[in-house]
DNA sequence: TATGAATGAGCCTTCATTCAT
DNA sequence: AATGAATGAAGGCTCATTCAT
């Protein structure tokens, strides 16, 4: 008998992200992702319930993933901006060297099958997050704003410009990337 | 005959974006869209050469509305802080108004086919967009950024924040609205 | 526009018996179907919801027309030996000529999805046999017996003796024939 | 290990049967009947060829315990109407307390497969029923009637009502049961 | 012997598109 | 111009069967 490999699961995640990025949601099969990962279709459904349940599952996976990215485990979380900036460059250097995955989850965060993943798991910033926000306004590091404001005021232009800049097929210099944090540190500090 | 047509066009594009945005990309199907326009699948290819096409023309006509939305024309166009907040008021007003115009562009916006059409075509921020950047620049009233730096810190965040809102089905306060702006223009100016 | 053709849904039936009766149920498929019908599987959904309701159909259908097959316009149905006769007689010619279709009926009519089927509609023995029954009871033609067991003694072995012989690629002769109705008659009258 | 072996060969066979007649022949599948019989799909290979196979052994089986099932040891098989009613009744109980069995072997005596192994076995009533019959002609008990004559009228009408008894979930009272046989033996007596 | 993993072939169904009126 | 009918190709998924342990 043989044992399920574990591996395997892995090998379907990343041909999944390369299928659908290069070829779109609606381009995806699990056909054309089971040729990626060198395996046949049949044996996908060993690991997977069904096409939705690999989607979600591997959505899941790279948001989580995400989600961790920002924190390393020597990190100070103490209230200062260097923690910010170090937050910061923590999910900068994420999202470059795991280009795919943001990508994908980029892409694909506002279709309906995810929608309703968002709604049942909750995959927002973590409350590591929620807590430094709390502190960094108690201390007056920052301004008293929602929450979303300042997570919004720090990433969504990054992630933006990361993507644009994909795109393009370019880089963003790195006195552009101090550029960057500083113009969204000014945002929403004093 | 010409407004027939016309008429014909826009019921296509509005039941293709609504099919798509409640289905999803993969989920739309050209009989969908034709039965919510009322019309023959047929008909459709009277109008447009296949699939891609429509789509490609959709994603051209939404862009460019999205475009236009941000200036009106009585506007006054000097490089103020206050022209800044009317742009980006105008623009807040188009996207809330025209929310499901604005969440298929940005669903979509990353596609693989779509990103064919942004290749093609240039449909990013217009022309007079980079003219009042580079005169605000010249005049010091916002910092020496890139073009696309400024942008992302001007509308990245409150694309972000009207997604999020839509997607938690709350709104945002108007209190909010000013502070999300004054945020924005706190990053980029001096 | 194509006009819906209705001998098309008549070649799918013939189609459908034909592939069922030599490859049985389990061997039946959508496209062999489509192929003797000489159309494509797809065309086969613009008439039928799926393969449940085609075969739902063709078995109502089917089991129908024999109901009817009892029965002939002129027919008279005074409550006498003879009338039985004809009435069996003319059965039997039915099944024999229309053996495709008998078969079918008889090879599925314990199969899971028709069970469901029979029990939905009642496909039973019409309401004038009922009648036919009772009357011939009353004038104590037949014995007094529930209108099943008359039906069974009545139909049950001639059906067994037609796929008997249908089995081994015999006939019934005549002589046969009326001896098995007077045995069946013997069964059951006084 | 033979003792293993015949138990093993024994649940696939209460396990196919389950199967196929609550699921209907094409919604019978390998898996489901290995993990009813609580071994690996693999396992059943080593018993069976392939699920043909499976499924021609299943049926013989059935169908030959079912033709013994007239005769018991002690029986006194004079030609007599007392050893009829003895082997009618005895086949009744047998099918009634092998409902199961039964009701797989009416199910599908017709499909093709099973077809070709009717052809392929003798699996017809036994030598002795045959020699009961010529003995009861020339002792003038019953009518010169073709074998498969006299075995359908005593045999397709019970047959015929135990199946529709359990297809209403009724039962046939004793009377009931009386009466049938008395009709059939009627029917080819003289 | 016994097994769970693996698979190519095939099934039902839908889709984008074309046909014929 | 407009349409419902028609279709080949492809998609998701399951199955009987084999592999490798």
């Amino acid at each position: 008998m043989r044992l399920k490999d574990d591996e395997k699961t892995t090998n379907i995640y990343r041909a999944a992200i390369q299928v659908i990025n290069s070829e779109g949601f609606e381009g995806s099969s699990m056909s054309k992702i089971a040729k990626l990962s060198d395996i046949s279709p049949a044996t996908i459904y060993l690991y997977f319930e069904n096409k939705d349940d690999l989607l979600k599952k591997l959505y899941i996976e790279m948001k989580s993933r995400m989600g961790n990215s920002y924190f390393t485990k020597e990190m100070n979380l103490s209230s200062t901006k260097a923690t910010f900036r170090a937050l910061w460059l923590n999910h900068y250097q994420y999202i470059t060297e795991n280009m795919d995955a943001f990508i994908f989850i980029e892409n694909f965060a506002n279709c309906p099958l995810i929608k309703r993943i968002e709604n049942e798991y909750n995959l927002d910033y973590c409350p590591t997050f929620e807590q430094l926000f709390e502190q960094a306004k108690t201390e007056k590091l920052i301004m008293t704003l929602d929450n979303d404001i300042i997570y919004s005021h720090l990433f969504a232009p990054i992630n933006y410009l990361v993507k644009k800049a994909k795109a393009n097929s370019t880089a963003i210099s790195l006195p552009d990337l101090i550029q960057i944090f500083e113009c969204s540190w000014k945002s929403i500090s004093y």
